[in-house]
DNA sequence: TCTGGGGTCCTAGGACCC
DNA sequence: TCTGGGGTCCTAGGACCC
């Protein structure tokens, strides 16, 4: 049996946990820069808002209704976050933390009449202990563990709890269920089902094995097969490395000034060079991109991305912010107001594993020492205590107007809510 | 004026090997 | 009429996730 816990509008309910005045009105929060709108409040979503709705297009809505707006808090979801997950795994045999709101459950060896009172203790126990409210849904599959954790949200008299076990349930669930609201079929697949006739789950579900493979490969092939309760996939517990590092952000104005630009990527190197250290790893490839504003018309355009192999992979801020900053200045036009950039790391590979390099003159122990002493700076300093020199002092701004407090994570802003 | 920021997996096709 | 057969590795692009 697998179980999928998902925490209800989490952004939004982390915000009320630390402020009950937010309760039972509507609330968003938003994308980095004030963008878009990426949790919304029952009330919120009752108004008409939809996932990822630019907040300039509702602003009027947002005056009228008293919407109270945040702009996103990340140091605060992922402490809340890792409250919520702590307290779920400890109550059952393993979990998989599959994003900062949502872990599945291996509910391995638990017998079927113990599930419901369970599925009570996990949900209970999550609300009292952390504040935030979470729906749980139970079923033979990773795939149905999810759809019945959407019931969960879709019926409050569920009570955050749904067990999904009979194959008569499943059948009656599965009929009313879109198709496209089941996990890993997206946007294009079930526009390309609806033009093949297939509108709910169960009609997916009842289609031929060899059709599905054809038209959705294995990926497709295998959602299918969990549909039908066939499980494909399990509760992965060990993390692993990541693959592919990025940091990047949209700037809240055009910036024509490009050595704004070379500052950023700087800031942004860095960034994944410290996310990089976390996990161990060095870098092969780096990739920058940066780009004009894409909505805006009558302004000089530009889009590029520049691939820059490493002859000698490395976990050197200082090795690699020079590297990127002077990849990028042959390639800023003039005339161009540059509205996002990003760096990404590719080819990661884990330290330890990696060759050494015949013609390496760099003192790597030296280096070593260095970072390490960088990345405790920073930890216990703060994020940007210790920066590189061309990085710089900030002037990039980036609109995060509707910040609330870091409630649980900064001392200035702790001690401040406690008195 | 204002439009997010991270990730993964799979496949086809090209370049290369013997 | 006739043009080998078996592989691997890498990359770009398309789909998906939160």
């Amino acid at each position: 049996m697998f179980g999928l816990a998902d925490c209800n509008n989490f952004y939004v309910s982390c915000e009320r946990v630390f402020n009950p005045s937010l309760d039972g009105i509507p609330v968003v929060v938003l994308s980095n820069n004030d963008g878009c709108v990426i949790s919304r409040s029952q009330e919120a979503k009752k108004l008409g808002i939809s996932m990822g709705e630019p907040l300039f297009k509702i602003k009027e809505l947002v005056r009228r209704e008293n919407i109270r707006v945040f702009s996103s808090n990340f140091a605060l979801y992922a402490d809340m976050s890792s409250r919520v997950m702590d307290t779920i795994s400890a109550l059952v045999p393993s979990a998989e933390i599959y994003s900062i709101d949502e872990a599945f459950l291996n509910l391995e060896g638990i017998s079927a009449h113990e599930l419901s009172s369970l599925a009570k203790k996990i949900t209970g126990k999550v609300r009292k202990d952390t504040g935030i409210p979470l729906s749980l849904g139970i079923s033979h599959t990773k795939t149905l563990a999810k759809v019945a954790s959407k019931l969960c949200k879709k019926y409050p008299r569920l009570n955050n709890n749904c067990i999904m076990v009979k194959n008569g349930d499943i059948e009656k669930v599965l009929g009313k269920f879109p198709v496209g609201d089941v996990w890993g079929i997206g946007r294009q697949y079930s526009a390309m089902l609806e033009s093949n006739g297939v509108t709910n789950t169960l009609d997916f579900t009842k289609r031929n094995p060899t059709w599905v493979r054809a038209k959705m490969n294995i990926t497709g092939l295998k959602t299918w097969r969990e549909l039908n309760g066939d499980p494909c996939f399990g509760v992965e517990e060990n993390i692993p490395d990541k693959q592919q590092i990025c940091t990047s952000r949209s700037f809240a104005k055009d910036v024509y000034d490009h050595e704004e630009v070379v500052r950023a990527v700087a800031k942004f190197t860095s960034s994944c060079a410290q996310k990089l250290r976390q996990q161990n790893g060095v870098v092969g490839k780096i990739i920058i991109f940066f780009y004009t504003n894409p909505f805006r018309e009558n302004v000089t355009k530009d889009y590029r991305s520049i691939v820059i192999p490493l002859d000698l992979p490395s976990d050197n801020t200082l090795e690699l912010v020079k590297i990127t900053c002077r990849s990028v200045i042959p390639y800023l036009k003039q005339g161009c107001g540059y509205k996002k950039a990003g760096v990404i790391f590719s080819s990661i590979s884990r330290k330890e594993q990696t060759p050494g390099v015949l013609f390496d003159s760099r003192d790597r122990e030296k280096s070593d020492r260095l970072m390490k002493c960088l990345d405790s700076v920073n930890s216990r300093y703060g994020r940007e205590t210790l920066i590189t020199a061309t990085q710089g002092p900030e002037k990039i701004l980036y609109n995060m107007g509707h910040l609330s407090p870091k409630y649980t994570t900064n001392w200035d802003d702790i001690i401040k809510v406690v008195l």
